[in-house]
DNA sequence: GTCTATACGGGGATAGAC
DNA sequence: GTCTATCCCCGTATAGAC
């Protein structure tokens, strides 16, 4: 298994031809999909000719995988510091919501056409997949968690999860992608929304928001390098 | 402009050849992909040969876009009801999501591979594309509406909208389609999710759950016939 | 309304020179 | 590491017979 106990990707330099590869793949992937683009458009975009891309990648669907692998890995990894950290469920969770969702916004390449479950189902993809619900456990295990502590009511922990994608990716198309105009208060919003839906007692909420802000601007974003 | 104003598609004899073919499309797209699919994917699926499509549809997108009206129109069309009915602005949006997830559990055709970004950036769907925006505009009159009158938190509408969206579509992607067993309880369980963290009087939830219960016993699925 | 035959473009990937 | 040339498959769509 790839992903996992402190597993992380090779840094990308962006400004070599193999990283400007990955951002010009990461967009067109997000624009016009992983089928819709062809090896020809990304070789464009990075102003190279289509047979090179071959010597920085095995096949097209590396490029992806090493996008996805870029987008989970560290995204897994966060999940795992938070089950480390002394804190309560409910600001566990907000944390990691506000958090992704920074990252996600703050990235330099474009995470909006990765996780589609039509590419994600070919067979090359399969420990992509693993990475996937791997990461979905987590989210599930604090869901559950919260619940059995009292913190929050009870709701399907699968449906949670679900929701807090939804709302993950939602807030990533809103914002075009990378390129768009940053909504700096949008992670904590979507931790919000969610937290809020969650908790018994609502109270709590404005300290939680709180704590998260503090320890966000403590963490400062990784991928801005 | 085809959608809004009581516009309805025509209904489907889903027996037909060409129902035959807008179910077995819709199951592919959501499985593949649109530009995972071929055309002889789909002839396949319906026992014809792939030449024979052409006869029910002029092209492999006019498949595409009947199958995004069967969706959308009716969503639209159920929106115009709620701002005709007497009730409160957190009675409508509980209702519309309630009867929205429903609808799309439980319709025929499976809507997953419908609303991709990579898709309907296509030239053919510009009138699809305006339907969707229209029918976000529906969704965050209501928000916006349910905030002046103090009924909701503030929260940027069109956050929230697009929060409900990854509800709505990750409740679909979870039961796997038409095909997969139905969660009974998802639509109330979604409804409640995002009114639960709109509500600023959540003692309310449960008298508006309720009324939503009935309503929705009263609106038998449209889909089903 | 369905078939066979086929046109024609575009896709991923490889060979081999520089 | 990048190039040109090229292979070969698969895609949508049309023509025209039955």
């Amino acid at each position: 298994m790839k992903y996992g106990q402190g597993w992380e990707p090779k840094p990308v330099d962006w400004s070599s031809t193999r990283g400007r590869i990955l951002l010009a793949a990461s967009v067109l992937f997000a624009q016009r999909g992983y089928f819709g683009t062809s090896t020809r458009d990304i070789a464009e975009a990075v102003q190279i000719r289509q047979p090179s891309l071959f010597h920085h990648f095995q096949a097209k669907h590396e490029i992806f995988r090493a996008l996805v692998e870029l987008d989970l890995g560290p995204s897994i990894d966060r999940m795992n510091q938070r089950f480390e950290e002394q804190s309560s469920w409910a600001e566990k969770l907000h944390l990691s919501i506000a958090y992704d969702v920074r990252e996600i916004l703050v990235q330099p390449f474009d995470a909006r056409g990765l996780y589609q479950d039509a590419v994600l189902a070919l067979e090359h993809f399969e420990s992509e997949r693993q990475g996937i619900a791997l990461f979905h456990d987590q989210v599930e295990r604090v869901i559950e968690a919260g619940r059995q502590s009292g913190e929050f009511v009870a709701l399907d922990p699968s449906f949670v999860q679900r929701a807090i994608n939804g709302v993950l990716f939602e807030t990533l198309r809103e914002q075009g992608g990378p390129a768009g105009p940053m909504r700096h208060e949008r992670p904590l919003q979507a931790a919000d929304f969610v937290v809020r839906s969650l908790l018994v007692d609502q109270s709590r909420l404005a300290a939680i928001r709180a704590a998260t802000g503090t320890r966000l601007h403590q963490l400062e974003p990784a991928a801005s390098t």
